[in-house]
DNA sequence: CTAGCGGTTCCGCAGATGCAGCCCGGTGTG
DNA sequence: CACACCGGGCTGCATCTGCGGAACCGCTAG
């Protein structure tokens, strides 16, 4: 088992967030670098791929470059729900929407509302990882 | 001070992510809802905008709907540092790069990798939100 | 008061993206 | 073995998005 991760062009293309014929496009264009297997499918390398998600990923946005530096994920308050003593406020950041628990002073203290622009940070060892059941076989 | 938040179709868009001539054009196409200002100038309410990024989010993306769960963010491995005793991976998710902290043995075993696909997974308690300085006013 | 600067509106254009249609190959089921 | 189903390759088309240009408005500095 060498490991290497490898997706076919629908399986990338989720992950990158866009359909199956921008990927072909993309490695097409020569701006992704892809193999065929033997029945001419399109195998795009998982190391590939990450390293054109990350290139994509700081460029167009300076927003996530400024978030890059350190879990720092900027988004806009969906949702304030303030309780006795605690409040729970929800933030659209991206595709993703991100959950945050606090004292209801501190909610109050910041005044976020729904519309207020917020940023998420997250100390990196709370972050727990998962490994995806998915996909990408070892070759 | 009624705290209502607004944007100008600036800013709005550089939430959003895209150009201000789409805001614009969805402003145009009534899938944004905004009014004008004394100058003529588009105006979008906090919450209304609020609203239509938390549409925008969970329709599109059947991943970032199964992520809205409970802060499961997912995306691909774009490097892994092993240390002796600790590890640092990093994920690209969307348009965000979160870094995780963990054990090597931890890294070991899920066998992540560049290229792997993961999800980052973060208490909300764990979650620590700043106001941004901005630019929103109260009217 | 005037000039300069930044942001917005509106227009038109070029490139990128998504979608539908059609054919092919692999897989599983009866 | 025959059949249906699924994912992929390829083509063409409609749409969306971003960009540049020209004019307008409001604010600030001189």
């Amino acid at each position: 088992m060498l490991g290497v991760t490898v997706f076919r062009i629908g399986e990338a293309a989720e992950l990158l967030g866009v359909s199956a014929d921008t990927v072909r496009r993309w490695i097409d264009a020569g701006r992704l670098p892809a193999g065929r297997d033997e029945a001419g499918h399109r195998v795009v390398d998982g190391a590939e791929l990450a390293a054109f998600v990350r290139a994509a990923g700081n460029d167009p946005d300076e927003r996530a470059d400024a978030s890059s530096a350190r879990n720092r994920l900027r988004g806009i308050v969906t949702a304030v729900v303030k309780d006795t003593v605690m409040a729970q406020v929800d933030i659209q950041c991206g595709p993703f929407r991100v959950v945050s628990l606090m004292s209801r002073e501190a909610v109050d203290e910041l005044d976020l509302r729904v519309g207020s622009v917020a940023v998420a940070v997250i100390k990196s060892t709370t972050v727990v990882v998962e490994r995806v059941p998915s996909k990408g076989r070892t070759s």
